[in-house]
DNA sequence: GTTATCTTGGAACAGTCGTTCCAAGATTGG
DNA sequence: CCAATCTTGGAACGACTGTTCCAAGATAAC
């Protein structure tokens, strides 16, 4: 007849991601994320487990809650050239302005700390990259099928292309980039996709 | 009449910039880098100041020793499009490969730290991002004179993009990233901007 | 050789790190 | 209401953080 927890796992994963994102995990200790989620130490390890644990699964929320739904939407969306603008227009804007400005990407981020080595972890980068390498992938394909492509652009290589742009845009975010000029080299690879007469 | 140093700064701080590169700066205790120098803490503290100032030191000893030179090539290499494909095979190889393989960029894994914030560092950030501009932008004019480039690419664009995607290179290296994957994506883009006749 | 000045080694600092532990509290099935 | 079981608050842990300090050592001009 055992107790049961007194807050809800998944909201208290929620802030943590938002603390972990906005200040950076190494950067951030056990003691604010006691402060912030409002949980007891007991809690937090019983719940999450270590540090490591905890990051690996503010790491997951964040692809399923942040990351997924927007990789979903464009990997549905048929309307081709036009929607891989508009997952930029989305991402420079969600980056440089409003309440995740200069936040970043948590999963970019996490590229450069030492916790990338963490299998754990570095699962999730790659799930992220083959996640957003697909999602840019079936854009592209539908932009083809709309004969909006140039011809001979390798799908695979444009979709690992775009997703690169995707980091660089992310990293040069956090440092303070402005947003024309971000979308300005979005334009310059898109317009390079695009077929001639289509331009 | 006084005591000399009984050591070479500059040796000392170049073995500072491969530790912060290759294990993260904020990973980095100043015991790690006591050791690795050979150095006295006194003597750290005399030379450089605190962690802050050494960090900026070591990144601007980054930028001029790692990055500049190679800029300086690119922006002086009349070829075109060829030597910007240079730069980035250059670019992927040393990341993927090599003494450096798997260390990424430092002014890269810069972006994501909490000294971004710092304005001594925040500066060579730019600075870098700058210097990077400039050098793709030349080469992309070298390759405009010499017809390689296709019709309506705007320069200046166009050399951001091409440092969005060097960083989003840097970044996924660091990650264990694939020199063939890497590669393939950089050279969507590139044959985005070149001629249709030349390709 | 003396002396003034800087450098060096190493101890020590207070503060923070992530983690552990246990008594007290809360809950649910009986 | 009892009892079994999990949760919770909070103190405490050793290890490490970056930084400071000072006596001892080294150097160069006189």
């Amino acid at each position: 007849m055992p107790d049961v927890k007194h807050f809800d796992p998944d909201a208290a994963l929620d802030q943590v991601m938002r603390l972990f994102w906005e200040r950076g995990t190494e950067a951030t200790g056990i003691a604010e994320v006691v402060q912030a989620t409002g949980l007891s130490r007991s809690s937090l390890y019983a719940t999450f487990g270590g540090k490591e644990r905890l990051q690996a699964a503010a790491l997951r929320h964040y692809l399923e809650r942040q990351s997924r739904p927007v990789f979903d939407a464009l990997a549905a969306d048929e309307h081709g050239l036009p929607a891989i603008t508009g997952f930029f227009e989305q991402l420079v804007a969600a980056r440089c302005t409003g309440r995740h400005a200069r936040w970043g990407c948590l999963v970019t981020n996490t590229h450069t700390g030492a916790a990338r080595e963490i299998p754990e972890i570095r699962q999730v980068l790659d799930a992220h990259h083959a996640a957003l390498r697909t999602a840019m992938r079936a854009a592209l394909q539908s932009a083809r099928e709309r004969g909006q492509v140039r011809p001979g652009l390798d799908l695979e290589a444009g979709a690992e292309a775009l997703a690169l742009l995707a980091y660089g845009v992310n990293l040069r975010s956090r440092a303070g980039a402005e947003a024309a000029q971000l979308m300005a080299g979005v334009r310059a690879v898109l317009d390079g996709f695009t077929r001639t007469e289509e331009r």
